[in-house]
DNA sequence: TATGAATGAGGATTCATTCAT
DNA sequence: TATGAATGAATCCTCATTCAT
């Protein structure tokens, strides 16, 4: 009995990916991906359970993708507004750089078909940032809010900075974003 | 010979909102509609042209009654940051208010289905508020960035706020709110 | 209380007319018919039955217009050979000259819409052609077939040919229609 | 895996044929294909793409059928005229034999239903015949026109004769149909 | 006469999923 | 594991026709 093929199970995620970007989510179709994987619809379920299993699951690949690409370069012996700074520069050029995986995120990330489980473990893989909210409120270096919302305070503008990136309404350049964190940072700093 | 019935369309629109806010955009259906509405699904069609123009009518609808709420009370020949404290406090409120139309806007916000046209005649709804940023950065009273950004920086905030009262995670009390306000002028006010 | 309005009818006919031959026959619905005639799908039940009375009704019309084009100019003191090709003139420049009518009769000639009762007081606007080949056999100058018979050969190749020259895959000169006639006319003449 | 069911394909066509011939071509239906069927409306769609291809396959089948049953035994090395002759006798058998088929072909020749790639194919079938057509002009044996008239010539009336044979207002007899061949070949034949 | 609104039934097609191999 | 066939239920939407005015 053969393994289940790893290669195959990335492919069918990779083309749901590319599906759901370019044709919205809501015209995704289990057919559609099986086509586009060259996979038989009966295949996916082996890999799995059902769609929603399939949505929740590339939703967390690449929060993960994303996770690691954001926290493995940061330097934690340096002070929380560093830390902050160089967070969030990682961010924004994790997005622009996955298109895709960024046009992904903004379709899903209010939609009801993530399950709260799912959105628990993406909670997870993000403790890092929510400590450094919660060490700085206690630091007094932070506004005493609740973590969500001094996280929204940063991830909104910066999703919409690069959507404009996208667009190609906003340049993307290393000042311009320098001064976007700094109007983050002051969103969230005490005065 | 018939007049349409502006109740049937009234009665079409509040059905359509609540199954979005019930069971998802995904999962809502031209003929669960007619079945909530208690109405045909032929007669749908007499009103919008199809499923996309519905949910186009029924965002400009919802945003132009929460626009109305939110513009009426402003006193506008107060200065620039009581101007903006009274449009954003109007804003929260709406929103706590009106779960459903929270809930809509929610879901639909970052969705395709919206059209441009349909996008361009929402943000002139809004354009007071754009006005409002315009004349902020004009005045040197507000950070010089895209007005998209700054407002994003007061929206984001605030709708993540409203789900958190609406998940009962937050107090929604005057103090609170008035924090929240205080953290976003922050963030687009020049220091 | 007004009366019928002649007109009405006519252009709800001739819309519909006009919408077989450009969208087919399959593709004709009442509701298209009254956007084509500006008037409201109820009205054209104050004028037809239904649809099949309707698509009845346009047919009895088309014949009785090409049976008028065909049979006025005839000149029946003159011999039986020389009527035949007067009529068979009339009604290939007939249906050169109207397109419309003729697209119209090719798809509708074969198709179940059409009832016993229509056929028949259609068959009987042609009666005097009938008359010619009974008389033709009579006098044994035709051959001694099924009226039916004889009429079919000359009305398929004339269709066939007006049909190329709707196509621009023949010249329609009046060599070429003289031949066509001739070709008919051996078909059914006694050697 | 599961094999594509050639009965099953067969079996569609067979009832669509059945179906259209006692409904008529319009009043078909996928659902009434289906249900005739014995198969779910979704299975069609694996045999066939649309309803449209559905159709002009079943042309298709239907014209090789045909084709086969006109063409196998006909005597090649006989002359002009006699091989004519067998292969219009044998056109003549098959439409009284197989009822069914003639109806069908019947209501479907003019339909816009029937794309150009199928009506060509259609053609390559027949060329025999057409190459029959050729060569007779060649010889100076038939007149010189459009070869798509010397077709019609022989078509149409020996179809319009099924057609009585079937509503019983013709014998069907040998020397009937051996009058009607040689109308036929009299209309093409050069004098 | 004339009409726009209204509709249940049905149209073609696609869906997520399971079956049989 | 892998798959193409198979499907009932659902999709959006249009239909011919009638209602109420």
């Amino acid at each position: 009995m053969r393994k289940k093929d790893l290669n195959k199970e990335e492919c069918i995620l990779q083309s749901s990916l590319t599906l759901i970007t370019t044709q919205g989510l809501s015209n995704l179709s289990m057919s559609k991906i099986a086509k586009a994987s060259h996979v038989s619809p009966a295949t996916i379920y082996i890999y799995f359970k059902n769609k929603e299993d399939l949505i929740n699951k590339l939703y967390l690949k690449t929060k993960e993708k994303m996770s690691e690409s954001i926290f493995t370069t940061v330097h934690y012996q340096q002070n929380l507004k560093e830390q902050y700074r160089q967070i969030v520069t990682n961010f924004i050029h994790f997005n622009m750089e996955n298109e895709n995986e960024f046009l992904f995120l903004e379709q899903i990330q209010n939609s009801p078909v993530l399950d709260s489980e799912t959105l628990k473990e993406s909670d997870e893989m993000f403790s890092t940032l929510f400590n450094l909210y919660t060490v700085g409120k206690q630091k007094k270096i932070l506004k005493n809010s609740d973590s969500r919302l001094l996280s929204t305070m940063t991830s909104s503008p910066t999703m919409e900075y690069v959507k404009l990136f996208h667009k190609k309404q906003v340049e993307g350049s290393p000042e311009e974003i320098k001064d976007l964190i700094i109007m983050c940072w002051d969103a969230i700093a005490k005065k």
